[in-house]
DNA sequence: AAGGTTTGCAACCGCATGAAA
DNA sequence: ATTTCATGCGGTTGCAAACCT
């Protein structure tokens, strides 16, 4: 992605004083985690004001979650990772931040774009050799027909079942293919323009 | 090499929920 | 009890990069 264009998909840009769009500048990575830095989260509406950034409050907090964050994790999903995110997934559904937090450093984001973009086109080429058994090919249509959050947990489970579950828990419909499901490996995305290591040592040199 | 298509991901949007006034 | 505001969540979109013809 390219974080230095200001303004190209920036539909506000003619009255760009007010509220700025689009991608991330570094310049604003850098403000936001060396304000941040300094004050704490705080509220983001008036922490996005003081810092000067023309950027809302749910964007500097998403930007702040998924992307910022020393401890946020990109790229690599590791075979491990991605059979919980497949067995949580078929528990709760599309409950993303709900899996997130089984999955340290990995945000809701990246699990629901790594959901969409691998496991399910995957599960679906799979299910097109394989003449497709009847249970999952249910979770896919779920899934492509926009199923709500509330049909899913009447078809899998709900929050009662949370913490100990995972004990006697038995992936329901992943299992039987995860013999063909190649891990579509490797997933390195941190060919960043700047990486976020470099941004908070450019944050420790130049803060406070 | 050029143009078209697909893929992957960052970011936005709308809605739901909860806390504070 | 009602309203307002902030946050959290899931779905969706826009676009650059990668791939294909």
């Amino acid at each position: 992605m390219d974080h230095q264009k200001p303004c190209s998909s920036n539909i506000n840009c003619s009255q760009d004083a007010e509220v700025r769009k689009g991608p991330w500048t570094m310049e604003e990575d850098l403000i936001l985690i060396n304000y941040i830095a300094n004050h704490g989260e705080g509220v983001w509406n008036s922490l996005a004001k003081s810092a000067g950034l023309k950027r809302t409050g749910k964007s500097c907090r998403l930007r702040w979650l998924n992307y910022l964050r020393p401890d946020v994790r990109r790229g690599n999903i590791t075979p491990e990772e991605q059979l919980l995110i497949m067995e949580l997934h078929a528990k709760w559904g599309n409950r993303w931040s709900k899996i997130a937090k089984h999955l340290p450093g990995r945000t809701d984001n990246e699990i629901k774009n790594y959901w969409r973009t691998r496991i399910q086109k995957h599960i679906k080429q799979a299910e097109n050799f394989s003449g497709q058994s009847s249970e999952q090919s249910n979770i896919i249509d779920h899934h492509q027909q926009g199923c709500s959050s509330s049909q899913i947990n009447n078809n899998y489970n709900n929050d009662a079942a949370d913490n100990n579950a995972m004990d006697n828990y038995s992936p329901p419909s992943y299992s039987g293919n995860m013999e063909t499901f190649q891990p579509p490996f490797p997933t390195e995305s941190n060919d960043n323009i700047w990486s976020i290591d470099d941004l908070w040592s450019l944050q420790l040199l130049g803060g406070e």
